[in-house]
This record gives structure tokens, C-alpha cells and sequence, in this order.
DNA sequence: ATGTATGCAAAACATTTGCACCTGG
DNA sequence: CCAGGTGCAAATGTTTTGCATACAT
């Protein structure tokens, strides 16, 4: 029950953060804008204000309960952070996000980060990409 | 001479093309933002506008002269491409970015985006870091 | 009750653009 | 000369913030 995961985040249960919240999980798209999100919510019926998405946003990804995402284009996009670990491959063509996980790149990258004397503490892969041709 | 790399790309030889070129192959810090790089023309007493400084840039990143990244908190930071290419390693405490590159990776990424049916295009990696602790 | 959250409008940023004026080739 | 470049100010798009009101506990 995500109410809990309010609560144990020391945010009080209140309806905009249930109303965002279920947005994310219901939602067939996994990455939404701030903007998008508030949209799909007005389309739904639901009162909210932008800033007050923004606000949320903001606080569950500080709880760890969703990540933000710099993608090219100026605009944030957010998801949930309930499953593993993934990195993200964006089609240049259609705008597609997949999501991957490769254990050898991020064993590299743990490797590369000591060699460097640092410790790994968080990282950004992002591939983009364009449909393979079909050879005609 | 940049001179000819500026003709080459299509470009006129202006003063602010050589100023914010100049800037980028003199300054000790490679990564710059626009707002950086045009503070550095007016500390060293050129006269030149922001607004052209963003479109230099960006005719630059066009021409493959510079490469743009948007490193974590809002601002891109640009850097000559006249080097091989590398991905980016950022000191979140000092704030330091440290070059690097591993062709494991570089592997890794093309097979990953063929066995989506895709076709490799670009990139982003980024490892946020911070300096390993000494053993007390 | 009371400390938090919210909504709205305004502010803050980074970046882009319209337009009249300059300039390189 | 003239297409293209520049400066300035205004516009844009995204995200943040101040403040008065509303709500969860």
C-alpha cells in the first residue's frame, strides 16, 4: 500500500501526492514530464496545481520512491523507482524509451571510478539511438 | 589555424567566433557553460553579447566543433571536440570533471542498441563520484 | 491545534528569437 | 554591396518560490 511509503518517507498523506503517485503507477508510459503528468491528471478530472506536481516530484525523488531523468530536450522526466536498476535507450526516430541493464557496464564503471581513486556513487547512461534499416 | 575550421564549417571569421574559440582552447578549465565563457570574454575585456556567445555555440556543436553536455543542475557545459572521443566523470563534492574512456563500454553500448534493432547514433555517460575515503 | 501542504501568481533561470544595425568577403 | 552576423531587449519554456489559505494528524 503506497500510503505507507508516504509515511515512511515523513510525508503526510495528502491527495496530490496519492493523485501523482498513481499517475506514475498506472500509467502506460513509465516516463512522464511534470508537465505531462499534471496534464493527464486535469484529463482525469483531478484539481491539482503544477507547481504543487513539481513540489512532489521533488520530495518522492528525495525519498527515493521515483528518479529523475535529464534526457536531450530541456524537460525532466520521472519514473518510478520500484523495480531493478536500468539504464535507458532513447530512439531518436519515435521518441521510445527501453530500458536495459548490462551487469558488465556497471561493473566497468565501478572499476573505472577506483582506478580514478573515487568511489562510484551514481551514474548516467543514456543511448541514443535510430531504427536499424532493413536491408532492402 | 581555427581560422580554416571556422570557414570549413560554413561559417564567416568573425570576432566573436575567434573570442569564444580562443576561449575554449586557452581556458585551464575544459568544460564551460555560456554564461562562463562569456564572463571570461568580459573579465579579459572583449565586448561581446551572451546572446551570441549561445549561438556561436550551438553553430559550433553543429559543425562538430564542440560538444555539448547537460551534466547534472540546468546548465550545459560545452568543450572542443578536437579530441578522442571520451565519456565524463564528476567529483560531486569538488565538482571536477575527469575524462575518460574504455572501449569495453563503447562495445558493450553497440551491442546492446543492435540487439534492440537499433543502430548505435550517441551517447551520455556520466559517473557522479566522490573521492574514496582513506582507510583511517 | 499546529505544523505541513497546497494553489496561485510572480520570480528565477537558461536559452532563444525578432529586429535594426553592423561587417566580412 | 549584401548575405550573414551581432547586440539588445523581449519572449520562451521549465522549474522554483512567496505567501495566504486549507488540510492531515
Amino acid at each position: 500500500m503506497e500510503r505507507q511509503d508516504l509515511r515512511d518517507a515523513g510525508l503526510k498523506v495528502t491527495s496530490p501526492r496519492l493523485k501523482v503517485l498513481g499517475i506514475l503507477e498506472k500509467s502506460e508510459e513509465r516516463h512522464l514530464s511534470a508537465e505531462g503528468i499534471y496534464r493527464l491528471l486535469l484529463e482525469s478530472g483531478e484539481e491539482l496545481g503544477l507547481a504543487t506536481v513539481y513540489r512532489v516530484l521533488t520530495q518522492f525523488e528525495q525519498a527515493g520512491l521515483v528518479s529523475r531523468h535529464n534526457f536531450e530536450g530541456g524537460t525532466a522526466v520521472f519514473e518510478l523507482t520500484d523495480k531493478a536498476h536500468h539504464d535507458h535507450m532513447v530512439c531518436l526516430e519515435t521518441g521510445a524509451v527501453v530500458e536495459f541493464c548490462d551487469e558488465r557496464i556497471e561493473q566497468i564503471q565501478r572499476d573505472i571510478a577506483d582506478r580514478y581513486g573515487y568511489t562510484l556513487e551514481d551514474h548516467s547512461l543514456v543511448l541514443y539511438v535510430k531504427p536499424k534499416r532493413k536491408p532492402s
